[in-house]
RNA sequence: GCCGAUUUAGCUCAGUCCGGUAGAGCAACCGCUUCGUAAGCGGUAGGUCAUCAGUUCGAAUCUGAUAAUCGGCACCA
């Protein structure tokens, strides 16, 4: 007998191989009925599973937060015998569960199209209403093998070839239909319920290699509840309000055209932000002892095939050949050019640590798929830094970048942050001994960080072909990630530049490098930046920060001072001394999200006031105008330089 | 780069299926209006319909190529 403990901790014996449901039944039929799969030990597993040794059991209700997966996954597989039975020779490969959803990818001549959604949604309905019971049995290789290559499935016969032989090949039916799957589900189809939505087409390459076919997938999402499903197409549509490429055009901040892909016109007011980014960042680097520096935008061939970029990275880099015969390529990268910078002139230990910065444009020929407004594109500005210092130094050098940026993302609302270790890639270079020592200073960062609570993590083969990295992660207001900041430990770039410096014993030593970057990209940040306010920038970071609107013409001189005082203030102040109304100014300052609207008409003129509205309220404030004025730009202090008092 | 979609006035979009030479709202401009916190009224102007070819008596509309953009995939030093 085995002895089965309950979630109230009460034990009872079963013989060996009863399954959950037969035990649910026990307890009764109602229990048996809601019960849509069971957790042993923890473990989420099919209901009818045998049980064969001591365990606790849980019975997983539709509502427990652990049945959602198989909501999901259930609901990709009807997803896939709805989309047969409508296509039939259609083939089918995976349906995993993913983030927010499922999805599954067919092999079809003909791609679907979301006007197809309907038909599927509705034969998904049908087969859902059907109720048909899943059911698991255990197939040997042959035979499934026998079996997909008779129904023409492929992709199912090459998935029967990579399941380990250690690991039972499970099949699962769901009436007439089946799928190799490795499961688990609930008990039947029925129990997926009406809260899922198909969301949309897209390619996608079969095993994720660029080499092999390109299958159809279909994304859709389901819920336990339809109030769920609701919230979660809401938040998209919060997503979409927040697009920077939408509010970028509303708040007039750039533009891009077809002659340059990739590549921003920066309008004035989005050049005016960025330059606040980069003088923030500049008064913190200086503050920790990083000397600012720029470095050629065009460079020999020789120099990048000495830094291994030509090798490795050719055909990301824009190449140009001069009258002459000479081959340059544009900086993709700022650190071949810091090197030269330490190489010129001697340097000795007393030198190091050596913090060499720059706000380097760094060029980069990305695939064309890959653009995305302001966030990927095809030159953007680093807020690049190489750190030249010993080995023994690695440590504390990047525990400083680390408070360093930790501080930096706070100062912008960013408090969830998650740092990631990545180890060495396969294509790479130096040798495995200096690659053990640049990751074990890292780890050691790393748990190091961890120790102070912060959530931190590790990817396999994601490392710069030159060195592993550190990478910090930062989740936005509507909980979205976006990897920023990098730290990442060289011990190959000086030593293939030549570069040395003069050790405590008059020999010379080769550095290690730490590259660094904070705000990762300007643009990219600046992107960030826009769709976690929604536009709506704290007013140290508003590029326009107030306008001056008068009611009527009366107040039109009054309001001339106003915006006079306003700038001498340091504000960045625009006027709408226009005829239209204040109700018309309103609404489109409003619009525009400029943060504050500083209203003047008879009566401020008369009291040298104004009357304050804050975008997002619709209170007012009146106040007389210097008392305003010094607020605003309290409030439009940087926060460095509020500590600074 | 790959799969799919899209591209018409500054913006949002209709017109494309079924070929006959382009339309709305907002914005802009000009008047009138002088108004107290999210659209006052009237008028005017604005488009080689992404580009290049082809079919046709005739192309925004049909065909092909190219480009950019969008959604994914792949990529992201």
């Amino acid at each position: 007998m085995i002895s089965v403990t309950f979630p109230d901790g009460a034990q009872r014996l079963f013989s060996p191989g009863v399954s959950g449901l037969e035990i649910a039944r026990g307890i009764s039929p109602s229990l048996a009925k809601r019960t849509v799969a069971m957790a042993l030990d923890g473990v989420v597993s099919d209901l009818a599973d045998p049980i064969t040794k001591d365990a606790k059991i849980e019975f997983v209700m539709r509502e427990d937060p652990r049945a959602l997966e198989l909501i999901r996954h259930d609901c990709a597989h009807v997803l896939a015998e709805a989309v047969q039975a409508l296509w039939p020779g259609t083939q089918v490969t995976i349906g995993p569960v993913i983030e927010n959803g499922f999805y599954y990818d067919f092999a079809r001549s003909e791609p679907f199209t979301p006007e197809d959604f309907a038909a599927i949604e509705k034969k998904m309905r049908e087969l859902i209403a059907r109720d048909a019971p899943f059911t698991k049995e255990v197939w040997s290789r042959a035979d499934a093998i026998s079996f997909f290559e008779k129904k023409g499935e492929a992709f199912k016969v090459e998935l029967v070839g990579m399941i380990p032989a250690d690991q039972d090949l499970k099949i699962y039916k769901q009436g007439e239909w089946l799928d190799l799957c490795r499961g688990p589900h609930m008990t039947s189809t029925g129990k997926i319920g009406a809260a899922f939505k198909l969301m949309k087409v897209a390619g996608a390459y079969w095993r994720g290699d660029s080499n092999k076919p390109m299958l159809s997938r279909i994304y859709g999402t389901a819920f336990a509840k339809q109030e769920e499903l609701d919230a979660y197409i809401k938040q998209i549509e919060e997503a979409e309000r927040r697009d920077h490429r939408r509010l970028a055009r509303e708040m007039d901040l750039f533009h891009f055209q077809e002659e340059g892909p990739g590549t921003v016109f920066w309008h004035p007011k989005g050049w005016t932000l960025f330059q606040t980014l980069i003088n923030y960042m500049r008064r913190r680097q200086q503050a920790e002892g990083y000397i600012e520096v720029n470095t050629p935008q065009v460079l020999d061939r020789a120099l990048w095939e000495t830094s291994g970029h030509w090798q490795t990275y050719r055909e990301n880099m824009f190449v140009t050949t001069t009258e002459d015969e000479r081959v340059f390529a544009l900086k993709p990268m700022n650190c071949p050019g810091h090197v030269q910078i330490f190489k010129n002139g001697l340097k000795s230990y007393r030198d190091l640590p050596m913090k060499i910065a720059e706000f380097g444009i760094v060029h980069r020929y990305e695939p064309s798929g890959a653009l995305h407004g302001i966030m990927r594109v095809r030159a953007f500005t680093q807020d690049d830094a190489h750190i030249f210092c010993t080995e023994d130094q690695i440590m504390e050098e990047a525990m400083k970048v680390n408070d360093l940026i930790m501080s930096i993302y706070e100062d912008f609302g960013f408090t969830d942050v998650v740092m990631k270790l990545s180890l060495r890639p396969e294509k790479r270079v130096g040798s495995d001994e200096v690659w053990d020592k640049a990751e074990a200073a890292l780890k050691r960062v790393l748990d190091k960080v961890a120790e102070t609570g912060m959530k931190t993590g590790i990817n396999p083969g994601e490392g710069a072909f030159y060195g592993p990295k550190l990478e910090y992660t930062l989740r936005d207001a509507i909980g979205r990630e976006w990897q920023c900041g990098t730290t990442q430990v060289d011990f190959n770039l000086p030593a293939r530049f030549g570069a040395f410096y003069i050790g405590d014993t008059s020999e010379k030593l080769t550095p290690v490098m730490i590259h660094r970057a904070m705000f990762g990209s300007l643009e990219r940040f600046t992107g960030i930046l826009i769709e976690h306010y929604a536009g709506a920038l704290p007013l140290w970071l508003s590029p326009l920060q107030a306008v001056v609107a008068t009611i009527t013409r009366d107040a039109d001189d009054y309001g001339r001072g106003v915006i006079a005082a306003a700038r001498k203030a340091g504000l960045h102040v625009e006027g709408d001394l226009r005829n239209e109304t204040i109700n018309y100014k309103v609404r489109e300052h409003s619009l525009a999200k400029v943060p504050v609207m500083l209203v003047v008409g008879k009566k401020e003129a008369e009291t040298k006031s104004v009357s304050i509205r804050r975008f997002g309220s619709q209170a007012q404030v009146s106040m007389g105008l210097a008392e305003a004025l010094a607020a605003l730009k309290d409030e439009a202090t940087a926060p460095d330089l509020k500590r600074a008092g």
